[in-house]
DNA sequence: ATGTGC
């Protein structure tokens, strides 16, 4: 395939950010490419084959890659789409399998200190491993939750011993501390699925998840020049942070399943396609692109609720570790596989995010109010026993629409990794059995050993190019100290 | 990432 690059930005005066930007042109279009010239020169082809065929979609404006991008099904994990409202197309492809998928962060009154103990890590593991059910077998919990309230408003639908503080407008803090605590959508939509499915989802609320969902114990290592925003945002060095990473779990999966064919179908009516069968979309304003739209928004309410619940439960494990002194405020929740519509200065545009984090500049009118100030924090997990990142976005960021990577991104397959990485060297970056081990739940770290460090690229360097682009700023450093794994 | 079917 015939590739020019230019590395202008926007052709402004971003010179200083030059080195790590390239606007990459391919025979259907140019994809803007956030990378260094080492991740840049690690991307293979295929990831420019699929940018080539996702900008044959009819009347896209803006496609970019993070630097964590890397093949994904019909589209790369590490993208972001953008259309026109009025005349835009919708892709399940874009979106991704997981909707909804992202990651909540929690601060504790705990400190790393008083976790220094292995043996208190590993209680403290196991209790939350209790209540946090990490297998695909799980018996109904949440008999209070009903699950056609949740997938329909989100944490709204909660009952409200689940939201301590919601109904107290001063203190509200868990709901405008979540990107958004509830997607509107047509409720007439829901009744396409069969029981089947609703009794699986219900049966899975507040469960973890497999592949590289996990919740961890970090603690927190502020940037010297973020001092006054991390004071803002409630962190303390040393603070233990809990991060949780999840998603919509199998009610996203049918949302697919279901959508998938109803966009496929319309594709075929309508003429259109590329080379790549895998990549769906539809028209917007089309009956096909409507319900998919209005699915996956239950599905982004689904992936809310999880992660809410799943936090509830990470409370309860603590408060019975630590006594009833614990406390656990939320820091943010923030999704990295969705679409919907953003304004821009007037303008309404429809904005894909797969593996894509929205980081937003202080000042930016869509902060929710309790980040209007600094900028909502950008929750960016690293590959397991590396930092995790606490990030805010910087003004740049309006050049890639306020979009930056989602975590290390995968380096290889996780066959590959199987095959090439041993257990010994996962257990000696996890440091098992010394005094400062990342505690894992899994007796064993062979059924996790496609998780493993090796399997990711450096997030220290995927950091230093959304950071040299000026997209976003490191505000904290998350050190993990134990990790929660499902299968 | 996921459930389902081989």
């Amino acid at each position: 395939m015939l590739i020019n690059q230019t590395n202008q930005i926007n052709g402004s005066d971003h010179s200083a950010h030059e080195a790590y930007y390239r606007r990459v042109s391919l025979p259907a279009g140019d994809v803007h490419v956030y990378a260094g010239d080492e991740l840049f020169g690690a991307m293979g082809a295929k990831v420019f084959e699929m940018a080539n065929n996702n900008l044959q979609i009819p009347n896209i404006r803006y496609m970019s890659y993070t630097p964590d991008v890397h093949v994904g099904v019909g589209t790369c994990i590490g993208t972001t789409a953008v259309w026109e409202t009025e005349s835009a197309f919708v892709s399940p492809s874009i979106v991704g399998s997981d909707i909804g998928c992202g990651m909540r962060v929690h601060l504790t009154n705990l400190k790393a200190e008083n976790l220094r103990d292995v043996k208190l890590r590993r209680q403290l593991v196991k209790a939350i491993e209790k209540r946090v059910p990490t297998e695909n077998q799980t018996r109904g919990r949440f008999s209070d939750i009903r699950l056609e309230r949740v997938v329909a408003k989100g944490l709204h639908g909660l009952p409200g011993k689940y939201v301590p503080d919601a109904y107290t407008p001063r203190q509200a803090t868990s709901l405008t501390r979540v990107e958004s605590s509830g997607f509107l959508l047509d409720e007439d939509y829901l009744s396409r699925f069969p029981d089947r499915i609703w009794h699986r989802a219900h049966r899975q609320l507040g469960t973890l998840g497999g592949g590289n969902h996990f919740v961890e114990l970090q603690a927190i290592e502020i940037e010297e020049s973020s001092r006054e925003i991390a004071k803002q945002w409630g962190l303390f060095d040393g603070q233990i942070a809990v991060m949780i990473h999840s998603g919509s779990r199998a009610w996203g999966g049918a949302v697919n399943q279901y959508c998938g064919s109803e966009v496929a179908k319309a594709m075929r009516q309508g003429g259109w396609g590329t080379a790549d069968p895998k990549l769906l979309f539809a028209p917007l304003h089309s009956e096909a692109g409507k319900a998919y739209v209005h699915l996956m928004y239950s599905a982004l309410n689904f992936a809310v609720v999880n992660r809410h619940l799943i936090a509830y439960a990470i409370r309860e494990a603590c408060k019975e570790t630590f006594g009833a002194k614990f406390e656990m405020s939320t820091l943010y929740d923030l999704m990295h596989n969705y679409a919907w519509e953003e304004k821009r200065e007037g303008e309404s545009l429809f904005v894909h995010r797969k593996g894509a984090t929205r980081a937003l500049p202080p000042g930016h009118p869509d902060n929710p109010k309790a980040y209007a100030a600094t900028g909502h924090p950008a929750l960016i997990p690293g590959s397991m026993g590396t930092a995790s990142y606490l990030m805010v976005g910087a003004p740049g960021g309006a050049a890639n629409h306020y979009s930056i990577c989602h975590g290390a991104g995968r380096v290889r397959s996780r066959n590959a990794t199987k095959q090439l990485v041993k257990v010994e060297e996962f257990s000696q970056a996890m440091r098992i059995g010394r005094e400062d081990e990342i505690v894992v739940n899994h007796r064993s770290l062979e059924a996790i050993l496609d998780e493993s460090p090796q399997a990711y690229k450096d997030i220290d360097q995927i950091i230093a190019s959304v950071v040299g682009a000026g997209l976003a700023s490191v505000v904290a450093k998350c050190r993990p100290l134990a990790a929660i794994k499902g299968v």
